[in-house]
DNA sequence: GTCGCCAATATTGTTGACAATTTTTTAGAG
DNA sequence: CTCTAAAAAATTGTCAACAATATTGGCGAC
């Protein structure tokens, strides 16, 4: 139920700024005023909604600034966890995933073929962070994905964006393989840094 | 009344793995279990309490294992607030806590006495998340300080611990004083990694 | 016709009571 | 005396009604 809700909110199913009514939720799911309630506590918490006092929940808005707090907080938790899972997990396991972002990936993307590279590069991302074992970052990444879904969606159809992260990705998962945590973690850490960049500079599109 | 009951749990005036009754707080407070549920809710979103159902909440213990990993994403969460801030003060900025971290402060903590020594280090941080502008970093470090408070202090008690903490300090305090903003964050990531590996030495004191 | 004010409606916030579950106590058998 | 089981007490989970606040609609003055 609370799933549910996240879900509708980072596919933006509810508008950002739209008012989500209590009833409306109870009515529904068929579960009481006190439950939505707790759910919208939680919700307000990971910063899915805001609520303000005697008028409602709100779907959060990503304006810019956040959203460049959102991707700073992202670049080193997801640098610490490539690090960490570089130094837990044999060298082979990234094999798959170097071989999934082949030429023929390339190719496929530069055609605007977007999905099957999304599918790879998050796998890799949820076996990254299931290696490296840390829950706490685990959930925060989960939630900082949560809020910036869409942009990234948005972000991946422009050209040649997703043709930079096949490449980015190639480097960093290349460090993995042989080993080297840390330049791992940096070489991450640039690839988010390049996402940003694009988010910034394609701003009028993206927001 | 929320903040209440953060203290009390990151001082451990609650003991870590007592239970918190929710008729208790009403009591104390004056207010209606529904709003203590609320908090509750609250509270072990944060990792300070965890629920339990129909059982109750429960302060949260800190094995080993959670304090490394709260460590770990502290050191990169403080890090990137180091590199912004020192990318966006003025490097006087620091000069204050340069000259306050000085040969006294070392003999000082040499001899025991940390008290001042804290009071800088933590208005040092409190003015880095300031001008570093995160506010996302900035709740989820107080989160952390929160879980970890007990602990740093008790760390800090240890012998050549703040002493080498005044050390690291200066380090990378001289970063930021001259704007390296990539090195400053590399030896303020460098100094909590120095305190981990004393919480790890230390393990059979601390835990 | 537009602006401002007041009533009517709808929505959120709060409270207390009831249901479900767990813990404690007590009684009884071996 | 100890162990088991059932009853009693205490605690958490859930719900529906009530209060407070905000929004909407309508009325009248200008």
């Amino acid at each position: 139920m609370l799933d549910a809700l996240r879900q509708r909110i980072a596919s933006q199913k509810l508008a950002p700024g739209s008012r989500i009514s209590e009833q409306a939720v109870c009515d529904e799911f068929g579960i009481s005023r006190a439950q939505v309630r707790e759910v919208f506590g939680d919700l307000a918490q990971r910063g899915l909604i805001e609520r303000i006092p005697n008028r409602g929940a709100f779907v959060a808005r990503i304006d810019p600034d956040l959203a460049f707090e959102l991707f700073d907080v992202r670049e080193v938790l997801e640098g610490l966890c490539v690090r960490v899972a570089t130094e837990k997990a044999p060298p082979e396991t990234w094999q798959p995933f170097l071989d999934a972002l082949d030429d023929a990936m390339l190719e496929r993307v530069k055609k605007g073929e977007i999905e099957p590279y999304i599918q790879v590069v998050d796998g890799l991302r949820a076996k990254t962070i299931e290696v490296a074992g840390n829950e706490l970052a685990e959930t925060l990444l989960a939630d900082i994905r949560d809020r910036t879904f869409v942009l990234i969606r948005r972000m991946l159809v422009l050209p040649g964006r997703a043709e930079q992260g096949v490449i980015e990705n190639r480097l960093f998962l290349a460090a993995m393989r042989r080993g080297d945590a840390a330049e791992a973690e940096r070489l991450k850490r640039a690839n988010v840094r390049s996402a940003r960049a694009w988010v910034e500079r394609y701003r009028t599109f993206i927001f």
